[in-house]
DNA sequence: ACCTGAACACCGTTCAAGT
DNA sequence: ACCTGAACACCGTTCAAGT
Protein backbone atom coordinates (compact mmCIF):
# COMPACT_ATOMS: atom_id res chain seq x y z
CA UNK A 1 0.00 0.00 0.00
CA UNK A 2 2.65 2.33 1.04
CA UNK A 3 4.55 0.96 -1.76
CA UNK A 4 1.68 2.17 -4.09
CA UNK A 5 2.10 5.54 -2.73
CA UNK A 6 5.44 5.86 -3.69
CA UNK A 7 5.97 4.39 -6.64
CA UNK A 8 2.71 6.70 -7.84
CA UNK A 9 4.65 9.97 -6.23
CA UNK A 10 7.37 9.12 -8.80
CA UNK A 11 5.25 9.23 -11.41
CA UNK A 12 4.58 12.71 -12.70
CA UNK A 13 1.09 13.72 -12.22
CA UNK A 14 -0.92 14.47 -15.98
CA UNK A 15 -4.92 14.68 -16.06
CA UNK A 16 -5.01 11.25 -17.36
CA UNK A 17 -3.02 9.52 -14.48
CA UNK A 18 -5.53 11.64 -12.33
CA UNK A 19 -8.74 10.86 -14.09
CA UNK A 20 -7.98 7.25 -14.22
CA UNK A 21 -7.37 7.43 -10.25
CA UNK A 22 -10.51 9.43 -10.24
CA UNK A 23 -12.37 6.51 -11.73
CA UNK A 24 -11.03 3.65 -9.91
CA UNK A 25 -11.39 6.00 -6.52
CA UNK A 26 -15.29 6.32 -7.52
CA UNK A 27 -16.04 2.55 -8.71
CA UNK A 28 -14.29 1.54 -4.66
CA UNK A 29 -15.88 3.82 -2.50
CA UNK A 30 -18.61 5.52 -4.59
CA UNK A 31 -18.86 8.94 -6.12
CA UNK A 32 -20.38 10.79 -2.43
CA UNK A 33 -16.83 9.42 -1.06
CA UNK A 34 -15.01 10.89 -3.82
CA UNK A 35 -13.48 14.25 -2.48
CA UNK A 36 -10.30 16.14 -4.11
CA UNK A 37 -8.51 15.85 -0.90
CA UNK A 38 -9.35 11.81 -0.86
CA UNK A 39 -8.32 11.61 -4.61
CA UNK A 40 -5.05 13.71 -4.04
CA UNK A 41 -4.18 11.12 -1.04
CA UNK A 42 -4.71 8.40 -3.34
CA UNK A 43 -2.01 9.80 -5.56
CA UNK A 44 0.39 10.64 -2.83
CA UNK A 45 -0.10 14.44 -3.42
CA UNK A 46 -1.57 17.48 -1.85
CA UNK A 47 -4.65 18.44 -2.63
CA UNK A 48 -3.57 21.46 -4.78
CA UNK A 49 -1.77 19.63 -6.82
CA UNK A 50 -4.97 18.30 -8.55
CA UNK A 51 -5.64 21.82 -9.88
CA UNK A 52 -2.82 22.25 -12.25
CA UNK A 53 -4.43 19.16 -14.41
CA UNK A 54 -8.00 19.90 -13.44
CA UNK A 55 -9.92 23.32 -12.87
CA UNK A 56 -12.09 21.98 -10.69
CA UNK A 57 -14.31 19.20 -9.37
CA UNK A 58 -17.13 19.40 -11.92
CA UNK A 59 -13.98 19.70 -14.64
CA UNK A 60 -12.57 16.49 -13.03
CA UNK A 61 -16.27 15.18 -12.88
CA UNK A 62 -16.49 15.81 -16.57
CA UNK A 63 -13.16 13.82 -17.54
CA UNK A 64 -14.70 11.03 -15.42
CA UNK A 65 -17.48 10.98 -17.36
CA UNK A 66 -15.57 11.36 -20.98
CA UNK A 67 -13.52 8.18 -19.57
CA UNK A 68 -16.61 5.73 -19.87
CA UNK A 69 -18.49 7.24 -22.90
CA UNK A 70 -14.63 5.75 -24.16
CA UNK A 71 -15.69 2.64 -23.18
CA UNK A 72 -18.69 2.18 -25.47
CA UNK A 73 -18.36 0.48 -28.54
CA UNK A 74 -18.49 1.88 -31.67
CA UNK A 75 -21.52 1.62 -34.27
CA UNK A 76 -21.78 -1.85 -35.66
CA UNK A 77 -21.63 -1.44 -39.87
CA UNK A 78 -23.85 -2.88 -42.12
CA UNK A 79 -26.45 -4.18 -39.36
CA UNK A 80 -29.84 -1.82 -40.44
CA UNK A 81 -30.48 1.18 -38.14
CA UNK A 82 -32.58 -0.81 -35.37
CA UNK A 83 -30.07 -3.61 -35.07
CA UNK A 84 -27.50 -0.62 -34.97
CA UNK A 85 -29.12 1.20 -32.44
CA UNK A 86 -30.54 -1.09 -30.15
CA UNK A 87 -26.70 -2.78 -30.41
CA UNK A 88 -25.16 0.68 -29.17
CA UNK A 89 -27.76 0.59 -26.50
CA UNK A 90 -26.73 -2.26 -25.05
CA UNK A 91 -23.10 -1.47 -25.37
CA UNK A 92 -23.73 1.65 -23.72
CA UNK A 93 -25.71 -0.34 -20.75
CA UNK A 94 -22.76 -2.35 -20.06
CA UNK A 95 -20.18 0.35 -20.02
CA UNK A 96 -22.26 2.49 -17.68
CA UNK A 97 -23.15 -0.84 -15.36
CA UNK A 98 -19.83 -1.12 -14.49
CA UNK A 99 -19.25 1.83 -13.33
CA UNK A 100 -22.27 2.57 -11.44
CA UNK A 101 -21.78 6.52 -10.53
CA UNK A 102 -21.46 7.38 -14.18
CA UNK A 103 -25.23 7.26 -14.40
CA UNK A 104 -25.69 10.21 -11.75
CA UNK A 105 -22.76 11.84 -12.52
CA UNK A 106 -23.44 11.83 -16.44
CA UNK A 107 -27.42 12.82 -15.27
CA UNK A 108 -25.85 15.84 -13.49
CA UNK A 109 -23.69 17.27 -15.86
CA UNK A 110 -24.93 20.24 -17.53
CA UNK A 111 -21.98 21.71 -19.64
CA UNK A 112 -21.96 18.74 -22.26
CA UNK A 113 -18.40 17.64 -23.10
CA UNK A 114 -16.92 16.53 -26.60
CA UNK A 115 -17.19 13.29 -26.13
CA UNK A 116 -20.53 12.99 -25.46
CA UNK A 117 -21.33 15.20 -28.24
CA UNK A 118 -19.24 13.24 -30.35
CA UNK A 119 -21.49 10.06 -28.97
CA UNK A 120 -24.73 11.92 -29.58
CA UNK A 121 -23.35 13.02 -33.18
CA UNK A 122 -22.50 9.15 -33.88
CA UNK A 123 -26.41 8.51 -32.40
CA UNK A 124 -28.05 10.21 -34.74
CA UNK A 125 -26.25 9.22 -37.66
CA UNK A 126 -27.31 5.70 -37.25
CA UNK A 127 -30.57 7.23 -37.68
CA UNK A 128 -30.25 9.19 -40.43
CA UNK A 129 -27.62 6.61 -42.02
CA UNK A 130 -31.57 4.42 -42.00
CA UNK A 131 -33.86 6.64 -43.58
CA UNK A 132 -35.07 8.70 -40.63
CA UNK A 133 -35.62 12.15 -41.70
CA UNK A 134 -33.77 14.91 -39.59
CA UNK A 135 -37.42 15.95 -38.13
CA UNK A 136 -38.65 12.06 -37.13
CA UNK A 137 -34.64 11.53 -35.99
CA UNK A 138 -34.92 14.89 -33.90
CA UNK A 139 -37.99 13.51 -31.87
CA UNK A 140 -36.89 10.01 -31.36
CA UNK A 141 -33.34 11.19 -29.88
CA UNK A 142 -35.58 13.08 -27.27
CA UNK A 143 -37.75 9.59 -26.83
CA UNK A 144 -35.09 7.72 -26.11
CA UNK A 145 -33.89 10.17 -23.95
CA UNK A 146 -31.12 8.47 -21.28
CA UNK A 147 -32.24 5.49 -22.69
CA UNK A 148 -29.72 5.84 -25.13
CA UNK A 149 -27.09 5.86 -22.27
CA UNK A 150 -28.05 2.33 -21.39
CA UNK A 151 -30.34 3.41 -18.29
CA UNK A 152 -33.44 4.68 -16.99
CA UNK A 153 -34.63 5.80 -13.78
CA UNK A 154 -35.11 2.08 -11.71
CA UNK A 155 -37.46 3.47 -9.34
CA UNK A 156 -36.56 0.84 -6.80
CA UNK A 157 -32.75 1.16 -7.10
CA UNK A 158 -31.66 -1.22 -4.43
CA UNK A 159 -34.66 -2.34 -3.05
CA UNK A 160 -34.89 -1.36 1.11
CA UNK A 161 -36.53 -4.63 1.47
CA UNK A 162 -32.66 -5.81 1.49
CA UNK A 163 -33.29 -6.26 5.06
CA UNK A 164 -36.69 -7.66 4.41
CA UNK A 165 -35.13 -11.13 4.85
CA UNK A 166 -33.29 -9.93 7.84
CA UNK A 167 -36.55 -9.42 9.78
CA UNK A 168 -38.53 -11.38 12.36
CA UNK A 169 -41.12 -13.80 10.84
CA UNK A 170 -44.39 -11.63 12.88
CA UNK A 171 -42.51 -8.24 11.46
CA UNK A 172 -42.63 -9.54 8.15
CA UNK A 173 -46.32 -10.58 8.46
CA UNK A 174 -47.12 -7.49 9.90
CA UNK A 175 -45.43 -5.91 6.73
CA UNK A 176 -47.15 -7.57 4.46
CA UNK A 177 -50.18 -6.79 5.96
CA UNK A 178 -49.66 -3.55 6.18
CA UNK A 179 -48.48 -3.39 2.32
CA UNK A 180 -52.27 -5.54 1.28
CA UNK A 181 -53.88 -2.83 3.06
CA UNK A 182 -52.40 0.63 1.98
CA UNK A 183 -50.92 -0.86 -1.23
CA UNK A 184 -52.36 -3.71 -2.19
CA UNK A 185 -51.50 -2.75 -6.78
CA UNK A 186 -48.32 -2.74 -5.62
CA UNK A 187 -48.64 -6.28 -3.47
CA UNK A 188 -49.94 -7.71 -6.08
CA UNK A 189 -47.50 -6.55 -8.96
CA UNK A 190 -44.50 -7.40 -6.61
CA UNK A 191 -45.66 -11.07 -6.21
CA UNK A 192 -46.72 -12.00 -9.42
CA UNK A 193 -43.21 -10.73 -11.12
CA UNK A 194 -41.62 -12.75 -7.87
CA UNK A 195 -43.27 -15.47 -9.04
CA UNK A 196 -40.48 -16.68 -10.99
CA UNK A 197 -38.11 -14.79 -9.68
CA UNK A 198 -36.44 -14.88 -6.34
CA UNK A 199 -37.72 -13.87 -2.72
CA UNK A 200 -41.43 -13.11 -2.09
CA UNK A 201 -41.15 -9.36 -2.03
CA UNK A 202 -38.04 -7.59 -3.88
CA UNK A 203 -35.25 -9.48 -6.32
CA UNK A 204 -38.37 -9.92 -8.41
CA UNK A 205 -37.02 -7.50 -11.37
CA UNK A 206 -35.17 -8.16 -14.17
CA UNK A 207 -33.61 -4.99 -14.65
CA UNK A 208 -31.55 -6.08 -18.00
CA UNK A 209 -35.42 -7.37 -19.52
CA UNK A 210 -37.15 -4.54 -18.22
CA UNK A 211 -34.85 -1.90 -20.05
CA UNK A 212 -35.01 -3.84 -23.47
CA UNK A 213 -38.87 -4.14 -23.01
CA UNK A 214 -38.96 -0.75 -23.29
CA UNK A 215 -36.29 -0.31 -25.47
CA UNK A 216 -37.97 -2.34 -27.85
CA UNK A 217 -41.22 -0.46 -27.32
CA UNK A 218 -39.99 2.45 -28.76
CA UNK A 219 -37.56 1.30 -31.90
CA UNK A 220 -40.91 -0.92 -32.58
CA UNK A 221 -42.58 2.75 -32.41
CA UNK A 222 -39.93 4.72 -34.59
CA UNK A 223 -39.65 1.89 -37.17
CA UNK A 224 -43.82 2.56 -37.81
CA UNK A 225 -43.73 6.02 -37.57
CA UNK A 226 -40.60 5.96 -40.08
CA UNK A 227 -42.69 3.64 -41.97
CA UNK A 228 -45.27 5.82 -42.37
CA UNK A 229 -43.09 8.95 -43.28
CA UNK A 230 -44.60 10.43 -39.87
CA UNK A 231 -42.93 14.03 -39.06
CA UNK A 232 -43.84 17.53 -36.90
CA UNK A 233 -43.30 19.78 -39.31
CA UNK A 234 -46.28 22.10 -40.36
CA UNK A 235 -47.46 22.62 -43.62
CA UNK A 236 -47.73 26.28 -44.65
CA UNK A 237 -51.48 26.61 -43.23
CA UNK A 238 -50.10 25.92 -39.73
CA UNK A 239 -52.00 22.53 -39.51
CA UNK A 240 -49.71 19.71 -38.51
CA UNK A 241 -49.83 17.70 -41.46
CA UNK A 242 -50.73 14.23 -40.06
CA UNK B 1 -37.30 41.12 6.20
CA UNK B 2 -36.64 41.12 10.48
CA UNK B 3 -40.28 41.29 11.42
CA UNK B 4 -40.24 37.66 9.32
CA UNK B 5 -37.76 36.42 11.38
CA UNK B 6 -38.93 37.68 14.44
CA UNK B 7 -42.86 36.74 13.92
CA UNK B 8 -41.04 33.09 12.51
CA UNK B 9 -39.43 32.52 15.63
CA UNK B 10 -42.99 33.30 17.77
CA UNK B 11 -44.68 30.09 15.72
CA UNK B 12 -43.62 26.97 17.56
CA UNK B 13 -41.52 25.12 14.72
CA UNK B 14 -43.10 21.71 13.39
CA UNK B 15 -42.12 19.20 11.10
CA UNK B 16 -44.48 20.75 8.64
CA UNK B 17 -43.33 24.16 8.85
CA UNK B 18 -40.17 23.15 8.57
CA UNK B 19 -40.65 21.09 5.21
CA UNK B 20 -42.81 24.00 3.81
CA UNK B 21 -39.92 26.23 4.89
CA UNK B 22 -37.54 24.08 2.64
CA UNK B 23 -39.54 23.32 0.01
CA UNK B 24 -39.55 27.32 -0.23
CA UNK B 25 -36.25 27.59 -0.05
CA UNK B 26 -35.04 25.06 -2.24
CA UNK B 27 -37.67 27.05 -5.06
CA UNK B 28 -35.70 30.33 -4.31
CA UNK B 29 -31.50 29.52 -3.94
CA UNK B 30 -31.62 25.65 -5.38
CA UNK B 31 -31.57 22.67 -3.79
CA UNK B 32 -27.68 22.63 -3.75
CA UNK B 33 -27.92 26.19 -1.42
CA UNK B 34 -30.08 24.33 1.13
CA UNK B 35 -28.37 23.79 3.98
CA UNK B 36 -29.81 22.53 7.37
CA UNK B 37 -27.46 25.74 8.77
CA UNK B 38 -29.39 28.06 5.91
CA UNK B 39 -32.65 26.65 6.32
CA UNK B 40 -32.50 27.15 10.47
CA UNK B 41 -31.47 30.84 10.02
CA UNK B 42 -34.43 31.35 7.23
CA UNK B 43 -36.96 29.85 10.03
CA UNK B 44 -34.84 31.67 12.57
CA UNK B 45 -33.84 29.37 14.93
CA UNK B 46 -30.35 27.39 15.95
CA UNK B 47 -29.07 24.69 13.65
CA UNK B 48 -29.77 22.09 15.88
CA UNK B 49 -33.41 22.87 17.10
CA UNK B 50 -34.06 21.31 12.99
CA UNK B 51 -33.06 17.96 14.57
CA UNK B 52 -36.01 17.73 16.63
CA UNK B 53 -38.21 17.39 13.70
CA UNK B 54 -36.60 15.49 10.76
CA UNK B 55 -34.05 13.12 12.10
CA UNK B 56 -31.32 14.47 9.21
CA UNK B 57 -31.06 15.76 5.91
CA UNK B 58 -32.12 12.79 4.41
CA UNK B 59 -35.51 12.47 5.97
CA UNK B 60 -35.83 16.24 5.09
CA UNK B 61 -35.31 15.72 1.50
CA UNK B 62 -37.75 12.74 1.74
CA UNK B 63 -40.46 15.06 3.64
CA UNK B 64 -39.85 17.70 0.78
CA UNK B 65 -40.70 14.98 -1.72
CA UNK B 66 -43.51 13.88 -0.47
CA UNK B 67 -45.06 17.30 -0.07
CA UNK B 68 -44.77 18.08 -4.16
CA UNK B 69 -46.04 14.48 -4.72
CA UNK B 70 -49.13 15.41 -2.62
CA UNK B 71 -49.65 18.56 -5.64
CA UNK B 72 -50.44 16.01 -7.95
CA UNK B 73 -54.15 15.50 -9.30
CA UNK B 74 -55.87 12.32 -8.29
CA UNK B 75 -56.58 9.84 -11.16
CA UNK B 76 -59.29 11.62 -12.68
CA UNK B 77 -62.63 8.85 -12.88
CA UNK B 78 -64.17 7.20 -15.49
CA UNK B 79 -61.84 8.22 -18.66
CA UNK B 80 -60.28 4.91 -20.02
CA UNK B 81 -57.23 3.44 -18.83
CA UNK B 82 -55.20 5.82 -21.83
CA UNK B 83 -56.70 9.23 -20.74
CA UNK B 84 -56.30 8.53 -17.31
CA UNK B 85 -53.20 7.95 -17.37
CA UNK B 86 -52.24 10.34 -19.77
CA UNK B 87 -53.55 13.14 -17.60
CA UNK B 88 -52.18 11.54 -14.45
CA UNK B 89 -48.48 11.59 -16.08
CA UNK B 90 -49.27 15.46 -17.06
CA UNK B 91 -50.38 16.62 -14.14
CA UNK B 92 -47.25 14.90 -12.16
CA UNK B 93 -45.68 16.91 -14.64
CA UNK B 94 -46.61 20.19 -14.16
CA UNK B 95 -46.10 19.64 -10.18
CA UNK B 96 -42.60 18.61 -10.69
CA UNK B 97 -42.15 21.41 -12.64
CA UNK B 98 -43.11 23.87 -10.67
CA UNK B 99 -39.90 22.92 -8.32
CA UNK B 100 -36.99 22.54 -10.61
CA UNK B 101 -35.06 20.85 -7.81
CA UNK B 102 -37.81 17.89 -7.22
CA UNK B 103 -36.70 15.71 -10.46
CA UNK B 104 -33.05 15.58 -8.98
CA UNK B 105 -34.08 15.41 -5.13
CA UNK B 106 -36.94 12.54 -6.28
CA UNK B 107 -34.16 10.85 -8.68
CA UNK B 108 -31.54 10.81 -5.75
CA UNK B 109 -33.87 9.13 -3.36
CA UNK B 110 -33.22 5.30 -2.17
CA UNK B 111 -35.81 5.14 0.44
CA UNK B 112 -39.15 4.81 -1.23
CA UNK B 113 -41.03 6.63 1.06
CA UNK B 114 -45.32 6.16 1.70
CA UNK B 115 -46.45 8.67 -0.34
CA UNK B 116 -44.50 7.93 -3.16
CA UNK B 117 -45.56 4.55 -2.85
CA UNK B 118 -49.02 5.43 -2.57
CA UNK B 119 -48.66 7.24 -5.73
CA UNK B 120 -47.31 4.32 -7.50
CA UNK B 121 -49.88 2.11 -6.18
CA UNK B 122 -52.49 4.65 -7.39
CA UNK B 123 -50.41 4.52 -10.99
CA UNK B 124 -50.70 0.24 -11.03
CA UNK B 125 -54.52 0.79 -10.35
CA UNK B 126 -55.22 3.00 -13.34
CA UNK B 127 -54.14 0.18 -15.23
CA UNK B 128 -55.40 -2.92 -13.53
CA UNK B 129 -59.01 -0.95 -13.55
CA UNK B 130 -58.29 -0.90 -17.32
CA UNK B 131 -58.19 -4.67 -17.71
CA UNK B 132 -54.20 -5.07 -17.85
CA UNK B 133 -52.98 -7.95 -16.63
CA UNK B 134 -50.52 -7.56 -13.94
CA UNK B 135 -48.11 -9.07 -15.75
CA UNK B 136 -48.78 -6.49 -18.48
CA UNK B 137 -49.00 -3.65 -15.47
CA UNK B 138 -45.82 -4.69 -13.88
CA UNK B 139 -43.81 -4.54 -17.67
CA UNK B 140 -45.34 -1.09 -18.48
CA UNK B 141 -44.54 0.40 -15.10
CA UNK B 142 -40.73 -0.41 -15.64
CA UNK B 143 -41.21 1.00 -19.46
CA UNK B 144 -42.75 3.95 -18.02
CA UNK B 145 -40.04 4.98 -15.58
CA UNK B 146 -39.07 7.96 -14.10
CA UNK B 147 -41.85 9.35 -17.08
CA UNK B 148 -44.59 8.32 -14.69
CA UNK B 149 -43.23 11.36 -12.66
CA UNK B 150 -43.65 13.65 -15.59
CA UNK B 151 -40.07 13.70 -16.67
CA UNK B 152 -37.61 11.82 -17.93
CA UNK B 153 -33.96 13.45 -18.27
CA UNK B 154 -33.42 16.05 -21.01
CA UNK B 155 -30.10 15.61 -22.46
CA UNK B 156 -29.75 19.27 -22.74
CA UNK B 157 -31.16 20.62 -19.81
CA UNK B 158 -30.22 24.45 -19.53
CA UNK B 159 -28.48 24.28 -23.12
CA UNK B 160 -24.38 25.95 -22.71
CA UNK B 161 -25.18 27.85 -26.13
CA UNK B 162 -26.97 30.34 -23.85
CA UNK B 163 -23.77 32.40 -23.88
CA UNK B 164 -24.11 32.04 -27.74
CA UNK B 165 -25.96 34.80 -28.44
CA UNK B 166 -23.38 36.90 -26.73
CA UNK B 167 -20.64 36.00 -28.60
CA UNK B 168 -18.91 37.76 -31.09
CA UNK B 169 -20.03 37.12 -34.79
CA UNK B 170 -16.74 35.88 -35.48
CA UNK B 171 -16.69 33.29 -32.83
CA UNK B 172 -20.39 32.45 -33.71
CA UNK B 173 -18.94 31.43 -37.10
CA UNK B 174 -15.64 29.45 -35.93
CA UNK B 175 -17.92 27.89 -33.53
CA UNK B 176 -20.43 26.79 -36.37
CA UNK B 177 -17.68 25.59 -38.84
CA UNK B 178 -16.37 23.35 -35.76
CA UNK B 179 -19.50 21.91 -35.21
CA UNK B 180 -20.03 21.10 -38.63
CA UNK B 181 -16.83 19.49 -38.77
CA UNK B 182 -17.11 17.03 -35.65
CA UNK B 183 -20.85 17.02 -35.14
CA UNK B 184 -22.53 17.57 -38.88
CA UNK B 185 -25.38 15.50 -37.38
CA UNK B 186 -26.09 17.36 -34.32
CA UNK B 187 -25.72 20.28 -36.26
CA UNK B 188 -27.77 18.88 -38.96
CA UNK B 189 -31.32 18.03 -36.81
CA UNK B 190 -30.78 21.43 -34.21
CA UNK B 191 -31.02 23.51 -36.99
CA UNK B 192 -33.95 21.74 -38.20
CA UNK B 193 -35.57 21.37 -35.21
CA UNK B 194 -35.09 25.46 -34.69
CA UNK B 195 -36.95 26.17 -37.83
CA UNK B 196 -39.87 27.43 -36.89
CA UNK B 197 -38.06 27.85 -33.24
CA UNK B 198 -36.14 30.48 -32.03
CA UNK B 199 -32.77 31.17 -32.63
CA UNK B 200 -30.22 29.34 -34.73
CA UNK B 201 -29.14 26.76 -32.26
CA UNK B 202 -30.50 26.05 -28.98
CA UNK B 203 -34.41 27.37 -27.73
CA UNK B 204 -35.16 25.10 -30.74
CA UNK B 205 -36.99 22.13 -28.68
CA UNK B 206 -40.19 22.11 -26.90
CA UNK B 207 -40.03 20.04 -24.65
CA UNK B 208 -43.63 19.47 -23.58
CA UNK B 209 -44.28 18.30 -27.31
CA UNK B 210 -41.33 15.58 -27.10
CA UNK B 211 -42.23 14.94 -23.67
CA UNK B 212 -45.90 14.37 -25.13
CA UNK B 213 -44.59 12.49 -28.49
CA UNK B 214 -42.05 9.80 -26.09
CA UNK B 215 -44.93 9.18 -23.94
CA UNK B 216 -47.94 8.58 -25.91
CA UNK B 217 -45.23 6.34 -28.38
CA UNK B 218 -44.91 4.12 -25.31
CA UNK B 219 -48.73 4.40 -24.48
CA UNK B 220 -49.89 3.57 -28.22
CA UNK B 221 -47.27 0.16 -27.89
CA UNK B 222 -48.55 -0.57 -23.95
CA UNK B 223 -52.11 -0.60 -25.97
CA UNK B 224 -51.36 -2.98 -28.74
CA UNK B 225 -49.74 -5.71 -26.45
CA UNK B 226 -53.02 -5.26 -24.12
CA UNK B 227 -54.99 -5.94 -26.94
CA UNK B 228 -52.67 -8.91 -27.83
CA UNK B 229 -53.15 -10.30 -24.63
CA UNK B 230 -48.98 -10.01 -24.28
CA UNK B 231 -47.34 -11.67 -21.73
CA UNK B 232 -43.69 -12.41 -20.42
CA UNK B 233 -45.06 -14.94 -18.41
CA UNK B 234 -43.26 -18.77 -18.87
CA UNK B 235 -45.17 -21.79 -20.39
CA UNK B 236 -44.68 -24.88 -18.04
CA UNK B 237 -41.96 -25.58 -21.10
CA UNK B 238 -39.71 -22.81 -20.03
CA UNK B 239 -40.48 -20.89 -23.66
CA UNK B 240 -41.79 -17.69 -24.03
CA UNK B 241 -45.13 -17.75 -24.45
CA UNK B 242 -45.56 -15.54 -27.73
C1' DA C 1 -35.70 17.11 30.99
C1' DC C 2 -34.95 20.19 27.56
C1' DC C 3 -32.18 23.25 24.75
C1' DT C 4 -28.08 24.91 22.43
C1' DG C 5 -23.30 26.64 21.76
C1' DA C 6 -19.09 24.85 20.82
C1' DA C 7 -16.71 21.38 18.64
C1' DC C 8 -15.63 17.62 15.35
C1' DA C 9 -14.53 15.93 11.07
C1' DC C 10 -15.08 16.92 6.96
C1' DC C 11 -15.66 19.82 2.21
C1' DG C 12 -13.78 22.87 -2.34
C1' DT C 13 -10.93 26.50 -3.20
C1' DT C 14 -8.06 30.91 -2.37
C1' DC C 15 -3.97 33.01 -1.37
C1' DA C 16 0.18 34.36 0.34
C1' DA C 17 4.43 32.87 1.91
C1' DG C 18 8.32 29.90 0.92
C1' DT C 19 11.58 27.90 -2.36
C1' DA D 1 8.37 30.89 -11.66
C1' DC D 2 6.75 27.14 -9.37
C1' DC D 3 4.88 24.74 -5.40
C1' DT D 4 2.27 24.17 -1.17
C1' DG D 5 0.81 24.87 3.70
C1' DA D 6 -2.30 27.42 6.06
C1' DA D 7 -6.51 29.58 5.90
C1' DC D 8 -11.29 30.69 4.50
C1' DA D 9 -15.93 29.83 4.29
C1' DC D 10 -18.62 26.51 4.32
C1' DC D 11 -20.92 21.55 5.42
C1' DG D 12 -23.90 17.73 8.62
C1' DT D 13 -23.94 16.13 13.03
C1' DT D 14 -22.26 14.97 17.94
C1' DC D 15 -21.95 16.04 22.52
C1' DA D 16 -21.41 18.04 26.73
C1' DA D 17 -22.37 21.90 29.35
C1' DG D 18 -25.93 25.09 30.72
C1' DT D 19 -30.67 26.04 32.07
Amino acid sequence: MTQQVEAARRVPLSRDRVLAAAVELADEVGIEALSMRRLAQELGVVPMALYKHVANKEELLNGMVDAIVAEIDPAVRDAGWKRTVRLRVLSARRALLQHRWARRVLESRTNTTPAVLGYMDSFMGMFLAGGFSVNLTHHVMHALGSRMWGFTQELFDDPANENFSDMAPEAQAAMFREMAERYPNILKVATAASHDGGSVVGQGCDDQFEFEFALDLLLDGFERLHEQGWTSEKRADGAPRE
